[in-house]
DNA sequence: CCAAAAGTGTTACACGTACACCCATGA
DNA sequence: TCATGGGTGTACGTGTAACACTTTTGG
């Protein structure tokens, strides 16, 4: 009944006939972690508007074009990396949000390890890493963007295991530590945290070491996917 | 300098020649409660596209319109109420989920009390209240919308009082109570439950009593929005 | 041998959970 | 007087938070 319908129409419907249609853009906040800071990809931009401004990195969504694979595109185009952690963050849609012409954008934000993206597609597109809490302010609406991509990341890192998204595949637990204590900006006793943290059964203890850090050495361990998601389902639930 | 930019463009900035302009919708899951469970709005269409199948309520976003002033907008259209509890779900942007046209629709949900809406006002616009757990398969997409914004609702209402949203200004403790078991589908002990709610002193005990569902009645409750903010800042959390 | 980070246990307290009986009242 | 829902207290176990010392090893 719908096909039929939409096949009498020609190219829109009628029901259409008389609404907006506007500019739907999805800008990105990517994250990284590295030397006990929490890194925000930012760029400054080369033309106008706005040229020699610092922004996250967006664009437009395309007619034929879901809106998170949108969000995915962008996210290779720059950092050469797919299958990576990106959730949507919200909706920025004021009327005035942009000065131009009606543009609405979804924020999404993602995870990524900064030993894996490729350096050479950053630079090239002048984008920058910079610490979350030494942000230069951003046009429009970005500033807000980054603060509620900080709040939501706080929020759900302590209920999903996303934090080891932004950590290599091997890490200590020394830096999963430091990891969590950027993202709830406070100190966390060493003690209660590994003991946490061991008590979900989700950390892999490997025959490595990680010396970078320390003369004597710390064991690196990795996340095990199979044994959260099966744990998952007998309803038991991670918190840190 | 961007004004600069803008005023020598014409109507639509140069930047986004060539790029795709869509329809934004906005799509409402308006919940209420009553009787020990969780009702939705949902309404039979009237005419094509879809005419006669169940859908939710929704409207596209016209140009000079924030897209949260259009979920405003269409609330209250269609319950008379304004200032009730509404939030961004998520986007719903999947290039093909409007055979039509491209329309993106961000899903809204609300909460609403059940005695306060314009039953006049629903009823010309031939929406109905539907029990959550017995729902007709909607038009597009918004089976989903409405399963994910249960989900919201469940963790959401777990660490934020959004459940008095649902309420009568005035409630009893066992109403609050059986509110719960129906947002987290899962019987709660009363003695405990009762101990928890009142260890927040965020409820003012009132010298009525509400005698429909008892012989012996049960006071009546009102939720102090003001303490609530209060106890927020110095740090607290709330959690049932 | 020493500086610097890794790793380990115990105790006190708060909180969650399980559980059963009396109270008030209208019919 | 009795059926029905409202209201209360306790005991136990679990989890959280506070706290300090030993181990390892490269320089």
């Amino acid at each position: 009944m719908y096909k039929e319908f939409v096949e009498n129409a020609e190219q829109e419907q009628d029901s259409y006939k008389g609404k907006d249609k506007m500019y739907v853009a999805i800008d990105c906040i990517i994250f990284g972690f590295d030397a006990g800071s929490l890194k925000l990809l930012i760029f400054k931009r080369r033309v106008e508007p706005l040229k020699g401004e610092w922004s996250l990195i967006g664009s437009f969504v395309n007619l034929d074009e879901d809106v998170s694979a949108a969000a995915g595109r962008v996210l290779e185009e720059i950092t050469g990396l797919k299958d990576v952690f990106m959730e949507e963050l919200k909706t920025y849609g004021a009327a005035d949000r942009d000065p131009g012409y009606r543009v609405i954008s979804i924020g999404q934000y993602a995870l990524i390890r900064l030993n894996e993206y490729d350096r050479k597609l950053v630079e090239a597109h002048g984008a920058v890493w910079h610490d979350v809490d030494k942000l230069p302010s951003l046009v429009l609406d970005h500033d807000q963007m980054v603060q509620d991509a900080l709040e939501k990341l706080k929020a759900k890192a302590r209920f999903q295991p996303i934090g080891f998204e932004l950590l290599p595949e091997k890490f200590t637990i020394p830096q999963l530590q430091s990891l969590y204590e950027a993202i709830y900006q406070k100190e966390l006793d060493s003690r209660n945290f590994r003991k946490k943290v061991m008590s979900y059964n989700v950390l892999i203890k490997l025959d490595e070491k990680d010396k970078s850090s320390s003369k004597r050495g710390a064991f690196l361990y990795k996340f095990d996917h199979a044994r959260y998601k099966k744990l998952l389902q007998s309803g038991y639930n991670f918190e840190i």
